[in-house]
DNA sequence: ATTCATAATCAGTTAGGCTGATTTTGAACG
DNA sequence: CGTTCAAAATCAGCCTAACTGATTATGAAT
């Protein structure tokens, strides 16, 4: 009856199942989605919300009863940490499942990606296996395929292409993520009216730059570089000035962004994927890589959190607002 | 039955339970000890940490069969790990259960008392709280006291010896941490052979110096500073090269150290707190210091590990000392 | 209004984990 | 060596938290 005894263990109501539920169904893809993904039945995930919220004493989700819902301001608070607890763990306890990862590794990412979870992934790699020394080196995507054979790189993570993924068979890839690549402007433009294309883009070697050029040379456009920055913070900002036209992955939108689709007559872009090289067939590496692709760092959902708030983005939270 | 699949939520059979028993066994108390911390039985303990082994596909535990045990090189690993994540769990959660905290606060902190655990509790407490803009200042305990008016501090954490606990009737304060503070040295002394005693002492203003110079004075001994440092690095690092006579807390005994107790003739010291003072009556000061006191972080168990393998700490070991 | 899609509610069931008793183990004695 | 002791492992039965499935409530869309 006494459950919650000031201990320092914590209230030892909330079980990791009560997270997961919350961090699925923050994702706002209903009760039902979360379930299935969960293997219970909608009313469990249902019961097991509430139980969370009953424990926290506040309510995590908005629910415009029926529908769709988004996250409440404290449930806007408690996302980061619950799926920081549930990435730590799922970390902690898969580097338990293998022996130890050790000796030294030579990692390379690219420089012109968002690469923070990357890092923190990589940090806490290191962690749980204190006799493995990482070294980190970063590059273009570009240049980081041709470094693979001099640099002696162990595992390589870059950016390509769905039309171009390296497939040497000496490696071993995985692919991290997929996502659309997309026009991006602060306002609507009409395709067609436009005689040259002001581009908001990252320097020469960059796949989604690539992707672009490609797109409106097929389309008989031309586009010169407006803006051209390494930085996905410079790029952001640029287009959110209204400097041109940007060419973002879906997780890489600010919430100020417009995409600019076939209404606007824009041509479709190609898929880009993240993609990890196994370079070398050391055991080790073998263990980084499945830690890496394991990691829930590297899942989707943990990518949309930019600076700005992007609250519930796709949920009509605009009514709040109107 | 298939547990075990391979979703991005991690191994769902393990939790928060399990890791809280394996850190409890971790200190060494025993399954019976750990069971009545957690109000569960010794048999459920042992089943729990069992369940953990299996799921993880390790050994946690060095049991010699019968008696005590320590951790096997895995349970090394895995401890920090899952210390961490109860603790940000339990962060979490009782950062929920009140309002978010807002404002600016001041929080002075000793610079001479080992603070990264403070330091990490304070950053995961302003992750919980966007809103909340914290400035810590860094001084001696002593000075800190001072401060307190002047300054505008907030929230003063500060050491002190049990015999002055500053207790003004304006503030609030909370005792954090107690524990006794020790004679240390790298080989046995005989305290009344000596004329003079060589001491590795933090500098003037430190209260563990007052209380070794006190304790001295009663048995009319002088001792004088042979080395000096405002660093816990250092004045480790110089009792273990044996340059004298350090007056360091339980908490920071380096393995390499010898308490020199009652059968070496040394005198009692006092025992030592970590104090911390509400100093200003914001209802946002209330809240951090709540914050702080429940930590775990605050918590003894997660004090004692240093750089070197301090493994076991209390488990026979203590017999080198007899 | 009707339909549809979804979430909430409720009662009955289930299974994971707990308890309490018992056995095993190893150490400490004489 | 056998005895005693303390602590962990094991086991069977039980208990409760949490899940299921059916039903109801809700709001939006047509």
């Amino acid at each position: 009856m006494f459950d919650c005894q000031p201990s320092s263990l914590g209230d030892r109501r909330v079980t990791l199942e009560h997270l997961r539920a919350f961090v699925l169904l923050a994702e706002g893809k209903g009760f039902q989605q979360a379930g299935l993904q969960l293997y219970r039945s909608q009313s469990a995930v249902t019961q097991s919300l509430k139980r969370l919220e009953d424990i926290l004493g506040c309510k995590l989700l908005e629910r415009r009863q029926g529908h769709i819902m988004g996250l409440t301001a404290d449930g806007e608070r408690f996302l980061p940490a619950a799926n920081e607890i549930l990435t730590r763990t799922s970390e902690a306890v898969s580097a338990m499942k293998q022996p130890e990862i050790a000796g030294r590794l030579l990692i390379g990412v690219p420089d012109d990606f968002k690469v923070v979870d990357l890092h923190d992934a990589i940090s806490r790699c290191a962690e749980l296996n204190r006799n493995l020394r990482l070294e980190v080196v970063s590059a273009l995507s570009s240049q980081l395929l041709y470094q693979i054979d001099n640099s002696g790189l162990d595992l390589v993570i870059l950016k390509c292409l769905e039309d171009f993924v390296p497939s040497d068979k000496r490696w071993r890839s995985h692919l991290l993520r997929r996502e659309p690549l997309h026009w991006v402007a602060a306002q609507r433009h009409v395709f067609e009216s436009m005689s040259e294309v002001p581009l908001v883009i990252f320097p020469d070697g960059c796949c989604y730059r690539s992707a672009a050029l490609l797109a409106l040379d097929r389309n008989g456009k031309h586009g010169y570089g407006a803006y051209v920055s390494a930085s996905y913070e410079n790029i952001r900002a640029a287009v959110s000035a209204g400097l041109g036209i940007g060419v973002l992955p879906a997780s890489a939108l600010a919430n100020a962004h417009i995409i600019l689709g076939k209404q606007e007559g824009f041509p479709e872009l190609p898929m880009v994927e993240l993609v990890m090289i196994q370079a070398t067939d050391k055991y080790a590496t073998k263990q980084l890589a499945d830690f890496l692709s394991h990691s829930a760092t590297m899942n989707p959902r943990n990518v949309n959190e930019y600076s700005d708030h992007n609250v519930s983005a796709e949920s009509p939270s605009a009514g709040i607002l109107g």
